[in-house]
DNA sequence: TATATTTGCATCGCGCACGATTTAATCGAG
DNA sequence: CTCGATTAAATCGTGCGCGATGCAAATATA
């Protein structure tokens, strides 16, 4: 039985360059986040809290994909840094809402230009705007597949 | 002046879906990877070392786009567990050499069919091999244009 | 009504990641 | 040969990310 090695070769890998772009990627935003103190799981649940504001601790985590165990601590420290208030819902006492205080919404003024200062990092000139696009087609077709797979154990 | 905030809605961005599929593939990584009780991280290590065994921290470090002060703990963990060596060189006693023990060299016969089971749990028929490829070409040029990026601070 | 199951969140422990700093070894200019 | 600069790892502190587990509220079922 011979095994084909080839495909362990690090070059050959198809998670690790994901890996490792997001890893860099979120070292970048760090670089334009810490003018504002966030860090950036801090920034995407404020993304989505800008987008609709008191949310439940669940549906944050439906849309980021972050479990509560990483949301619950995450969201203490924001409370302490003021950016968002946590109460149990009176209808269901099991549910937590996260609402936004004024510093948090006043932070969406100075995190409005972030997103151009991330495309102007990246937009080197080497990457056209379509293939961007398919790019980001794909990412989400392999991210749809996942999100419903990868809660799901092997069998 | 008008700022535009459809730029900051989850939806529109790159980043998050980079992300937010690293996280789950190192998941799904998880399932096959507990066989053999590694990491990804770990198991990126040895990717690194069954293509050439007996390197430095740093030549890793370069491969993986590691720090030192992320590769030290885990690859003291991996020496606890028997899978490498770690010996200062001799001609410069600031270099620690990292080399496969046989337990480690052996694991790879183990690893050899992950690969193989990865592609099978993402390819569902939904993904053309082409595109897959040309998805891998966009993500290798976007890490070869971070990585020379991300350690460089703004300015 | 009593009991079982599900659900939403929290706690704990471990292993990354990484900035900042430290330690030790080497290099290089004088 | 000496001393400052550079380099390679290691150390420290903080913040995720998640499996495992716990718990109480809500819901389903008997």
């Amino acid at each position: 039985m011979k095994n084909d090695f080839e495909s362990l070769r690090l070059e050959n890998q198809i998670c690790f360059p994901i890996y490792a772009t997001s890893r860099l990627l979120t070292k970048i935003y760090r670089i334009f986040l810490q003018d504002i103190d966030l860090t950036y799981p801090q920034y995407l649940v404020l993304l989505v809290l800008w987008e609709k504001d008191h949310q439940s601790v669940s549906t944050i985590s439906e849309q980021l994909l972050l479990e509560s165990n990483t949301l619950t601590p995450l969201l203490k420290r924001m409370e302490e840094k003021k950016l968002v208030r946590r109460e149990r819902s009176r209808e269901d006492e099991r549910v937590v809402m996260i609402s936004l205080t004024e510093a948090g919404r006043d932070l969406k003024e100075k995190a409005v230009c972030i997103p151009d200062k991330i495309v102007r990092e990246l937009d080197n000139g080497q990457l056209g705007e379509a293939e961007v696009l398919q790019f980001k087609d794909m990412l989400n077709k392999i991210l749809l597949e996942l999100s419903g797979r990868a809660t799901k154990q092997k069998g």
